[in-house]
DNA sequence: CGTCCACGTCTAC
DNA sequence: TAGACCTGGACGG
């Protein structure tokens, strides 16, 4: 599920599927967790959620009853107790019935009915993680949806960092400035304003202002009377990074449903959202950390020695219907990069690799006359990640699902 | 069957 | 800046 958006439609999930329910009894663990144990036994307590960023903190609420001084026993809660959690790279909750618990549900909350029902948080790679009697983690920055202006705050006051010194795709994923922007969204995030991944962060982030300036426009325009001055230089709303890294995973909060997660139901929505990650077509390379960056056209000057375009999973394809594409165009031809929305026809395929032209953009770094792949053994990510890879996989086919 | 890939951190050399 | 931590789906042989 995670990244921002689907943490937070988690916490919406909770409180959603949580209300009215009382939860008893104590908060069980699976075996195989590493994970602390959540010392929590109530009679009666309620489970609401928020979140910020890349985390979801649930409160449990122990339920006073008129002769709860009295009926209070030792080992159980009369106090609140927050449980802050991390979701990994699968983590999700899920609120079944106590026989139907998922596979991989690896913390626990009874309700108190008489056909128990059980909150799960579940995990299948165990990669997240939970803290009891948590707080938010110190070294995250704000959220960047839903504690904007800090969140620019925070960016725009620590430039001088050297960690902006990094190529801007990277710095994208430090949480102690991104909290709750991943690998699809700064994909995305970069593609809709056209910025190479492969440029230093700073270079793209120095002309920007503590405040979003379509906010300032805005107040001056509403303090000059209704008067619809379009000579206030209308700057494209899609121009300034840190209020995309705020807007684009909110719409992915609206798109009111699934996030990244093939393992569940529908995430069809979701796929067709994508314009840029795991789509056919793109380009995609390896940043330093190993983690793939897709991106469109060029991939700037900083990037890493070595890296291949990697044989990345294809998620979505997506179609162009080009019969009146070019009029639009024209009609709408305003700024440049509010037309990132080509007109197009989507196609969400079953994944099935095609590994279309990716060789382009590998081929721009090789500075040798050898690729990158015969000089250097491929360096690689981590060892359960990303062995790497030997030999060269290519093949042609696509679910082929655009009949019509 | 085996290899490669995946929405993310962590910590150890 | 490599690994480590995990499971499982897609794909290739």
């Amino acid at each position: 599920m995670p990244e921002g958006p689907e943490l937070h439609l988690a916490s919406l999930y909770v409180n959603e599927v949580c209300d009215g329910v009382v939860f008893t009894g104590a908060v069980r663990k699976s075996e195989v967790s590493k994970c602390p144990d959540v010392p929590f036994t109530c009679e009666a307590y309620r489970i609401t959620a928020t979140s910020r960023g890349k985390e979801v903190k649930l409160t449990l609420t122990p339920i006073k009853s008129a002769d709860s001084k009295r009926t209070v026993k030792s080992g159980q809660a009369d106090q609140a107790m927050d449980v802050v959690f991390r979701f990994g790279m699968s983590g999700y909750f899920r609120f079944s019935a106590e026989d139907e618990l998922p596979k991989h549900a690896h913390l626990r909350f009874y309700t108190k009915e008489k056909s128990c029902r059980v909150l799960s948080f579940v995990d299948t790679r165990r990669f997240g993680s939970w803290q009891p009697s948590g707080t938010w983690q110190r070294d995250r920055g704000p959220c960047v949806m839903f504690e904007y202006s800090s969140f620019r705050e925070n960016v725009v006051s620590h430039l001088s960092d050297r960690v902006f010194d990094r190529p801007v795709c990277e710095v994208l994923l430090n949480q102690k400035y991104f909290n709750g922007i991943g690998n699809y969204l700064r994909a995305e995030i970069l593609y809709r304003l056209n910025i190479p991944p492969f440029v230093s962060a700073r270079s793209v982030l120095e002309s920007l202002e503590v405040q979003d300036s379509l906010e300032k426009e805005k107040a001056v325009k509403h303090s000059i009377t209704g008067k619809k001055s379009d000579k206030v230089k209308e700057e494209d709303e899609t121009s300034d990074l840190l209020r995309m890294c705020h807007m684009v995973p909110l719409e992915v909060v609206n798109l009111g449903g699934k996030g990244y997660d093939p393992a569940k139901a529908d995430y069809s929505g979701f796929m067709s959202w994508l314009q840029c990650y795991a789509v056919e077509g793109m380009n995609c390379l390896q940043d330093h950390n190993g983690r793939t960056m897709w991106f469109k056209g060029d991939p700037g000057p900083m990037v890493p020695k070595g890296s291949r375009s990697t044989r990345a999973k294809i998620l979505v394809k997506k179609e162009r219907n080009d019969d009146n594409a070019d009029k639009k165009k024209v009609a709408r031809s305003r700024s440049e990069s509010t037309l990132k929305k080509r007109p197009i026809k989507q196609e969400v395929t079953e994944i099935k690799a095609k590994d279309a032209s990716l060789s382009e953009a590998g081929s721009k770094k090789r500075k040798t006359g050898k690729t990158a792949e015969e000089t250097k053994p491929r360096r690689s990510r981590n060892s359960g990640e990303k062995a790497a890879a030997g030999s060269q996989r290519r093949s042609g086919r696509i679910a082929k699902q655009n009949s019509k």
